[in-house]
DNA sequence: CTAATAAGAGACTTTATATATCTATAATAG
DNA sequence: CTATTATAGATATATAAAGTCTCTTATTAG
């Protein structure tokens, strides 16, 4: 169990918006170049978070990705959900048996988890 | 990412060994049925275990897995890094980047996660 | 001792997912 | 119009998980 280095790319992309001049769009290309990756795999996962409205792409000349109006209240748990997807850790065969002891645990270690994420937000990291 | 299904099969042996008659060795045969997989494929998964001291087998006629003798110290935790490995849920392409922010705050929640499954012990599903 | 039983080990196959790449299309600034 | 830049979809490759098969080793009931 790891998470894929597409979160991992989706978590850098975000800090280096964070610091770069707000509403300047910074293409793919630019952004790809810093993490070492091909520009047109980046474009995809950085789709998906314009897709959960974390930030903004423009086309055309000049164009690129902006942080959405709201990003100070991204969380590293909303980036992770929105390309991990949000269906729990533990798969469970049966969901429905109210005795279960086992997911409970699971369950229960997983929310600490969330819960940390959900209270880190990238604005945290560039507020000095 | 999620825990593999071998994890999942690894804690309901586990669960299921400690509700048994202690010392009475159970077939890999029974612990696969109640789990419908193949016994060849969770004796490799039950393996792993027995070379972390957490269970033991015995050979021939009669024999099986037993708990070993430390059982009711076992932790989640414990079975979960037998299965899955040790390493970081998240890899950092530069550990040695001192000024990290990302990495702190990954590793955190990961550490919140790992607190809450080494507290819980399979005994304590046990004990009523 | 022998035959049946049961775990362990290694090679192999299958399936699923992650990680890309390639190409074509759509939007926009100048 | 043209260069630029994001988006979409098909395809390809790599890696890992999940499962099977066969042979070996250990134990014990009889
Ligand atoms: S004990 Fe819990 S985790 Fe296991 S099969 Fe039942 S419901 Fe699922
Ligand atoms: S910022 Fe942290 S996580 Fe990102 S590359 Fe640097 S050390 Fe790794």
């Amino acid at each position: 169990m790891k998470y894929s280095k597409a979160t991992n790319y989706a978590l850098h992309t975000m800090l280096f918006l964070a610091m770069e001049t707000p509403n300047k769009p910074v293409g793919v290309h630019q952004l790809a170049e810093r993490q070492n990756v091909s520009p047109t795999y980046l474009s995809k996962i950085l789709t998906k978070l314009v897709k959960e409205g974390m930030i903004n792409s423009i086309s055309g000349a000049n164009g690129g990705y902006t942080l959405s109006k709201n990003w100070e209240d991204i969380s590293f748990l909303d980036i992770i959900h929105a390309i991990e997807g949000k269906s729990s850790l533990f798969d469970c065969c049966l969901y429905s048996n109210p005795e279960c002891v086992i997911k409970d645990v699971m369950l229960s270690a997983e929310e600490k988890l969330e819960n940390e994420l959900r209270n880190k937000k990238i604005s945290d990291l560039v507020k000095k």
